[in-house]
DNA sequence: CTAGATTTTGAGTATACACTCTATTTTGAG
DNA sequence: CTCAAAATAGAGTGTATACTCAAAATCTAG
């Protein structure tokens, strides 16, 4: 009943050529002859340790949203300054993490039983920005607040964006400069 | 040796139905059965009309980038407001196309021939942002005018994928709060 | 109307995919 | 050491994909 040494290594083996491969190519290059080939596993091993190709996918993905927001609960007091520190320190400390999340938001996000997942996720996001932004600035409304939140979060998103696009683009720099000053002269 | 009209009709049909797909299902989703399919024609066809299915995906693809940014050329004198509402246009006007366009940018941006020549096009974009920004705040360095236009783009797309998200998310008003208000209270 | 060119059809090919199954090897508790 | 359970290998299955091709249908200039 219990499980060997052997089949453990493998699986976080499988698991961790998932995720490279997610970030490197996205989903439809994912295949299982990739995964297989990256963890030196034959097909037959991996449906030892996984039900599907989408079993070990899911996984990959959901440990990614996670990575992004460690706290569903919305409890944590976060403010601000807290939540984009966060974000960026997401991005440039796990980035073979931060692009899975990045490559699933988008070509995963409009169809399946995934995009519901990363909009209800997106949702908590803006919520937990939102009521940062209240706490910070009490004059605003709630719809004023709400928002503030979609924007900084589409700016991280875009700036991100554009991280993948060029791995050498400092998104850290950008990302403070963003939200800490005017966008534009005033 | 001239083309008959049937033809033409049925390139244009063949478009259309890949124009539509491109949006809503991505690039992986665009089967050639499915193409086929919509627009009501067999595979021997779509053969007849174009080399590949690549052919068909890569017309779309660039008819959409050039849409986006209708004067590759970089002479026109637009100021960053213009540029703004030209993106909105873009957007609102032709969600078709700025679904492929969004959806393209993302999957197909970070591998294959594709994803060169988004890179160039971002490129072009950032360029004729910042120097829009630069001809209207003349002290800033060009170094802080790139960044600025880096960060004006980063928030449109963001919000354009948020828009992706939710179709009834309202773009427009966001993008305009976005760029002509400052993102904090100051 | 006609004939040559264009377009359309639809069965057929090759390949890649996710996944299965059985035989074999490896593991580790008693 | 033993042996049942766990892990692995690797050939094999069915399906979907992009693409081909020869024959039939359709078009349009003259």
């Amino acid at each position: 009943m219990a499980r060997y040494q052997a089949g453990i290594r493998t699986e976080a083996r499988i698991i961790d050529a998932t995720r490279e491969l997610l970030g490197e190519v996205g989903l439809d290059g994912t295949t299982l002859k990739a995964i297989c080939d990256r963890a030196g596993v034959r097909a037959g091993s991996f449906y030892n340790l996984f039900e599907s190709k989408e079993g070990a996918v899911l996984r990959v993905v959901k440990d990614a949203i996670r990575a992004v927001d460690p706290h569903p609960g919305g409890e944590a007091p976060d403010s601000l300054e807290e939540l984009v520190e966060a974000y960026i320190s997401f991005v440039t400390g796990q980035p073979d993490v931060a692009r899975v999340y990045l490559k699933i938001a988008i070509s995963g996000a409009t169809n399946g039983s995934l995009g519901d997942s990363m909009k209800r996720h997106h949702h908590r996001r803006v919520a937990r920005f939102s009521s940062a932004i209240a706490r910070e600035n009490p004059d605003l409304t709630d719809g004023e607040s709400e928002a503030r939140a979609e924007i900084v979060l589409a700016t991280l998103s875009g700036l991100a964006f554009m991280w993948m696009l060029e791995p050498e683009f400092d998104f850290a720099h950008r990302a403070r400069l963003a939200v800490y000053a005017p966008l534009l002269n005033h």
